[in-house]
DNA sequence: ACCTGAACACCGTTCAAGT
DNA sequence: ACCTGAACACCGTTCAAGT
């Protein structure tokens, strides 16, 4: 009861007023800087000074850094399209919804050094996970069934993702080269003889078409899964509009 | 070719010699502050001041920062049990697998913040991921699907268990209390009805019994998942050694 | 071989002061 | 109401110098 409210979600925005500067010029900037610089490399003094004001001015607006930061992610959660769950199967709901929000994650990978450290509370998130839902319960879910499916698919778009850019942000510091990359890998895998010969494979494959078929391998596991929780609530499946068969065959 | 080697890994460890300093106590010690005080708190300054040395000694050891944190994460994944793959059906060595894999997460989350910033590439890394892949083998997986399914495997849990690690650490950080965060959350979902009352829902509930169950939906699904690849690539199931039934029954 | 201190170029945030 | 600059208490890292 102390400080009732300490977020930025409950509080009023400062008035975008008359000057340059307000919370939505500041969000887009900082979002701007975060895709080009990644998320080290944001300061409030460059920030401030990339928009012609001094670096303490944007306390004006924001009470600290982490709201900057999570007023910037709930801001790209924006950017995800989640198709309109009343005109596709949920299967196809669910499979273009992952693959948007994995192209989203890839191309803001700042986002998956947030998640961690706050959570998803914005505008933006929750449209997003409404529109999820909503597919859900069109496919047949009921009750809190509808609330862990949806957690489902996130979490699983999230965990297939932050990984991968692990090892981009690695390489695109040059922390790594991708080819010392490999050295190290193969040094260390040499008391795992199965597992080398797993990683040579991939390696010499298209790095981008080795990590799409991982994420289809997983989304194929995840999607068969969630058919399987619907047939055991005794759901037939094939709750689609369009008569021409939303369900992809499998394999 | 400038720079042949600027891994961790691909580096001999500075002589573990004579005086109280060496890369074993300093990772260790590192994993310790981390732990007790999160990632952003630590610092080269602190942990050489715990160490009863000077801030810049530990360069010695260690070429940078980032470097001990990735020593220090790979020191923590050698604490993930993976039961011996012999022993148990596939489904147990998975569950199992999953669950200790999300205990260790929660018990130092500063992992998750790492995770989209540099590789698993370190030796403990690559023995937990083998013992994985031997249950796969096992279960009937072949080719590359075994290095697929691990992959979704170990994806699934940090997928599942980074959200949550947010949530905690905004509250364990003292920037909102759990009161706020439901206020907070009541507020931005006051537009979207059906989630509201999803949320009351779980709210009501024990925190931790709420993601638990989270978790295991997921894991089901995930499960049912994997069982139906290997159904389409012809393998029969139940491929474990105790006979009294390993595979758990569906709801 | 190992450790130090001073120094450099940064940070986020507070706050009195300005307009 | 909005913006500023100086100031505080920090950072990671380099490097010449010590033992």
């Amino acid at each position: 009861m102390t400080k009732p409210f300490t977020s930025v979600w409950a509080r009023e925005p400062r008035r975008p007023r008359s000057s340059g500067l307000g919370r939505e010029q500041i969000v887009a900037a900082a979002v701007e800087m975060l895709d080009a610089e990644g998320l080290e490399s944001l300061s409030m003094r460059k920030l401030g000074a990339r928009l012609g004001a001094g670096a303490t001015s944007l306390y004006w607006y924001v009470a600290n850094k982490d709201e900057l930061l999570e007023l910037a992610m709930d801001e790209v959660w924006g950017l995800v399209e989640v198709p309109d769950p009343d005109r596709a199967t949920w299967r196809e709901v669910t499979t273009s919804t992952a693959y948007g929000l994995r192209v989203v994650l890839l191309e803001h990978p700042w986002l998956a050094n947030l998640l961690g450290r706050m959570p998803m509370a914005g505008p933006h998130a929750f449209a997003m996970s409404d529109r999820l839902r909503r597919a859900f319960v069109r496919a047949g879910f009921t009750g809190l069934d509808v609330y862990l499916a949806s957690g489902t698919l996130m979490g699983f778009v999230l965990g297939q993702v932050i990984p991968e850019i692990g090892i981009r942000q690695v390489s695109k510091d040059g922390r790594y080269d991708p080819a010392t990359l490999v050295d190290v890998v193969e040094r260390v895998a040499a008391d795992y003889p199965e597992m080398r010969a797993d990683f040579r494979q991939t390696v010499e494959m298209d790095p981008e078409a080795a990590r799409a078929m991982a994420f289809d391998f997983a989304l194929l596991c995840l999607l068969d899964g969630l058919a399987a929780r619907l047939v055991a609530a005794g759901v037939a499946e094939s709750s689609g509009q369009p008569a021409d068969n939303g369900v992809p065959e499998r394999r």
